[in-house]
DNA sequence: GGTAACATGTGATTTCAATCATATTCGGAT
DNA sequence: ATCCGAATATGATTGAAATCACATGTTACC
């Protein structure tokens, strides 16, 4: 998509495939700073640069939209709805990472997948959501099975759980 | 500052000293979500959510300016570069974060040190840049031993150490 | 000067998730 | 209808980080 020194060209939404951010720092190396899936928005920041600071390469066939910088720029003066909408929707992402950030610093497999069940993470297949939250299937698989058989979650189906009602929620 | 829970009153701003940000989970366990410093401001987010969702502790004698939360939003709706500067910030933060979660993705120690080095994370004390990356400051102190043995960074003092310039770099 | 608190650093042991292996089930394509 | 690939699920082994333990160095304060 683009090069690290690029003149900033506007954002992009990953309608589809992938995209990995990487980065060549002061010694040398390439890092990656992000893997982007279907349906993230980068280089949000760029609006705010004259060069992107991070390379954006396709890891897989992807439809990409772009929307110009003169164009959000424009937007972002003329339309105080938009602007707050903008300004709104990154104030959410950032306590969503902020989220995500609590739920790695879990060392602990059970302490971690009963966290990100509650938080409702768990929705497509297990292996996504293993993925998603840094641990591997069978890792997950077996933490999901512990919390079962502990009475933490409730199986509710082939590769299906959600968390047992604490006695409290419960109403008459 | 705040306690996780509190009802927002606006964000800040560090005039001097330092502020940390950590967050309680359900486990109990208190995790970083960021380090403040001098000139930072932090509780962005907080504009549009009722309660903080973290604890601001001081770290040091610290002086600090809010701006409360009614002002904020008649300055966001009425000064343009006001607005503008928020959203930057919040962009900023967000790429930040998803930094700080490709970091946390990589399992190996030895990986993540040499990452987070080379990203500029080690700054203060081994100890508060252990916990930052989501590593005990033993294993840390264990992976700078290993890097620094490997010649991938180079001991540049007790508790510092920088990355080793790739040839690369060198300029005649 | 003395000492208390904390950071740095390393070694020994344990624990727990990654890895490897394998069986079963489900859905989509032929 | 059946073949294939992916997801679900679990058992056995291994490896790496957490934990425990301890020594030294540094800073701040009385």
């Amino acid at each position: 998509m683009f090069r690290q020194g690029d003149t900033t060209k506007g954002i992009f939404f990953l309608a589809s495939g992938g995209i990995c951010l990487t980065r060549v720092t002061e010694s040398g190396n390439s890092v990656t700073i992000y893997n982007a899936q279907t349906g993230d928005m980068f280089a949000e920041a760029s609006i705010y640069s004259d060069h992107y600071h991070c390379d954006a390469i396709c890891t897989a066939p992807s439809e990409v939209v772009r929307i110009s910088k003169q164009a959000i720029q424009k937007q972002l003066r003329e339309d105080t709805a938009f602007s707050e909408g903008i300004t709104k929707r990154l104030a959410v992402q950032v306590q969503d990472y902020r989220q995500l950030l609590t739920l790695h610093a879990l060392k602990s497999a059970n302490d971690r997948v009963l966290l990100a069940v509650e938080l409702g993470k768990l929705t497509g297949s297990v292996t996504q959501f293993a993925n998603q939250i840094g641990l591997t299937k069978e890792a997950c698989y077996r933490a999901l099975r512990d919390l079962s058989d502990q009475g933490l979650l409730t199986k509710t189906g082939r590769g299906r759980y959600a968390p047992t009602p604490r006695s409290e929620d419960r109403l008459p």
